[in-house]
DNA sequence: CGATATGTTGAATACGGTCAAAAAGTGTGG
DNA sequence: CCACACTTTTTGACCGTATTCAACATATCG
């Protein structure tokens, strides 16, 4: 399970502070909060300045179209820091939990403030930002460059390699419980071509997702038709 | 013309940092540098650590798959950083000019150095990322969920927005030296179909791009067929 | 058990892709 | 200034992947 001092403590800044320096879970007014599943947890448009970072459990950020179709930007897992602008004002993706989810929440005037008394927090936010970079970097060239097949594929070699750093997949296996309409609104797809692709997957002995559990069947053929390399995560 | 200095000292760090903190130039190890157009500047998975902020002119950041094709992430123009991983390692994008580039070069080493000692810029940094973050996320939606249309419109949109602050739009009038298979790598489409589309945008007195010159017609309309909101962008 | 969400399948359609060729623009050197 | 090569833009005909629409099956949950 990650803590915030963990997650402070941890890679590239690499456990430089000290407990003693931050405390464990009162530090810079960080409440702790469990929201339950299907919350949403803020919104597209809404004004307030509170920023997340995930404890433990599913979410999603998406953005709503006026068409009422959606994008789902990322699904923050544990560490991951959502709602990090550049300046105040309205949000443009919302949050919402899909399990149970356990966050730490403060403000950005907090988070800037200790930012900018404490240089090693802001390299930490920084490279947690930079990380976040490379994954929507890599979303887009899925959804822009990779047909369904090879985008679905990539996609679940993501969450096997991400679950696996929190312990959660091993061996090519992980609870996932997106939906495929979720599944959908990440790749940029209809829920129809999702369960096809699905489908294929499954046939071609790649990767087989059903009822919540993935398995990956052969890695090697499916990293080499997703074009999968995982060093963006890093 | 932005200069570093004047980068770190823009919104929204807006101006806490005194010229004599930084010098002007010279400020952690920082080169300027010029390149010729069309030039790359640095390769997807080369392992050096160089950091760009850019001065002025117009950059292409890509991501390039096996199969040849190429995916264009970023359109980095003047302030906006490129290069930052959140660790040491292989860099997963190419970075190419297009029209003569100046860049300020730094290093991730001595840029995570000044960071952890000068908390403004680590608040400068983390909000810079966070604002490229909102752009790639933009672009996802884009990608993900508009049709050619809407995305192409929204596209020249940001552009506009972008260079307006910068000065180099006015009216909805800008030059832009993109070539129309630069626009396709960008919108995740073909050279034929942003062809058409760019036609069907001029037909239908939207906007038009001709000749490296965009000119807005009916922002009314095109912000509508567009679905855009430039909240994004600040 | 009935209601609602999720998953599955088929048939018809459309949006954007592929292939191919020509036209217009740009740059270079003789 | 023109000839030549090359890049960029434009257009047409055809094709295919993914969408749309519709119906039904299967879980899930109060």
């Amino acid at each position: 399970m990650q803590t915030l001092l963990q997650f402070i403590r941890s890679q590239p800044v690499g456990g430089v502070l000290s407990k003693a320096d931050w405390g464990n879970n009162d530090f810079l007014g960080v409440a702790a909060r469990v929201y339950k599943p299907h919350s949403v947890i803020c919104r597209q448009d809404d004004d307030d300045d509170r920023i997340f970072i995930v404890k433990s459990g599913w979410a999603l950020l998406y953005r709503g179209l006026p068409s009422g179709e959606r994008q789902i930007i990322d699904t923050p897992l544990g560490g991951d820091i959502v709602g990090f602008r550049s300046v105040d004002g309205p949000r443009f993706a919302s949050l919402a939990s899909i399990t149970e989810l356990a966050v730490y929440e403060t403000s950005r005037k907090e988070l800037v403030e200790a930012v900018l008394s404490e240089g090693r927090l802001g390299n930490k936010i920084a490279c947690s930002l930079a990380r976040l970079n490379a994954i929507l970097a890599e979303h887009l060239v899925n959804v822009g460059r990779r047909n369904a097949m090879c985008r679905t594929a990539h996609f679940l070699l993501e969450l096997d390699e991400r679950l696996s750093k929190a312990g959660l997949s091993t061996h090519g296996r992980y609870e996932c419980p997106l939906t495929q309409h979720e599944l959908a609104d990440i790749l940029g797809l209809t829920t129809v071509h999702v369960n096809r692709t699905l489908r294929e997957l499954r046939k071609a002995d790649l990767v087989s997702f059903r009822a919540g559990h993935v398995e990956v069947i052969n890695r090697k053929k499916l990293v080499n038709t997703a074009g999968f390399d995982g060093e963006y995560l890093k």
